[in-house]
DNA sequence: GTAACTGCAAAATATTTGCATCCTT
DNA sequence: AAGGATGCAAATATTTTGCAGTTAC
């Protein structure tokens, strides 16, 4: 079985066109993909609801996570490390280039800790890097 | 001299009162704010478009900064460690309160360093932690 | 066959732009 | 007086919701 069908499987969720496209389109991509990407890769093959409901269940499901940014946006990255539901391992680093534009998760980047001050009890972190990335040095 | 429109005359800002009265707003409140926010605490006493243009402003010229936000939001908050236009030292890590929903600065708690791969140049970082404050726990 | 999923329409919300008027300096 | 800032109107973009028809299992 190929790999999109057999996650969104493993995932409890029915196996349609739509689902299987815009999971294959995150493994093809090696960065972050917004909303507006998924529609342009997509070729507006599918609703723009469908999208974002798409997007909504992988998230809940553990399947791709939301990346923070400054700009009033949204982006999706996969999950990498084999994120179940309700247990995200989403701690590794998000580095945006201002020069490509992409967004690449880097897995082997932990987010360090940080000592909160008094009272403060973390439960998620996150981190975004920006700066020129390997590819566009 | 009063505080806000010292700030305003710094940066090179005509003194109005919708500036002056935002620009207070964020003195009196001690998390981030949201455009929606600043709509709601000021009655909507100014229009909306100018809440906007006020915001983009005090980014442009320092005053305030934004936060990385995982869903489509947009958080301001004053900068505290004199960041001159252009030269931002937003370092410090942000909490998100999921009881009060409140975002904080931690202007004491810096963002870590961290080793990124060959080839990548970092420019900025931002960290952001969610978790229960000081207040709610 | 049934529950889940999709597409369409429409509503609600958010953001941007142009321009005339008003205010700060 | 002049340039900048605001408010209004309107265009544009984004996100959500309801519902009927379709599809996966």
């Amino acid at each position: 079985m190929r790999k999109e069908p057999e996650i969104l499987k493993q995932s409890g969720l029915s196996i349609t066109e739509s689902r299987t496209k815009i999971l294959e389109l995150f493994y093809k991509n090696d960065g972050a993909l917004a909303h507006a990407d998924i529609e342009k890769k997509t070729a507006a093959a599918f609703d723009r609801v469908t999208v974002y409901r798409t997007l909504q269940t992988f998230v809940e499901k553990g399947i791709i996570h939301q990346i923070p940014t400054t700009d009033n946006s949204v982006l999706y990255a996969l999950c990498k490390h084999n994120c179940a539901q309700g247990h995200h391992h989403d701690d590794h680093v998000h580095f945006i280039c201002n020069n490509c534009e992409k967004t690449i998760c880097l897995d082997d980047v932990t987010v360090p800790e940080v000592k909160l001050p008094k009272g403060f009890k973390k439960k998620q972190s996150a981190m975004v890097v920006t700066g020129v990335c390997g590819d566009c040095k």
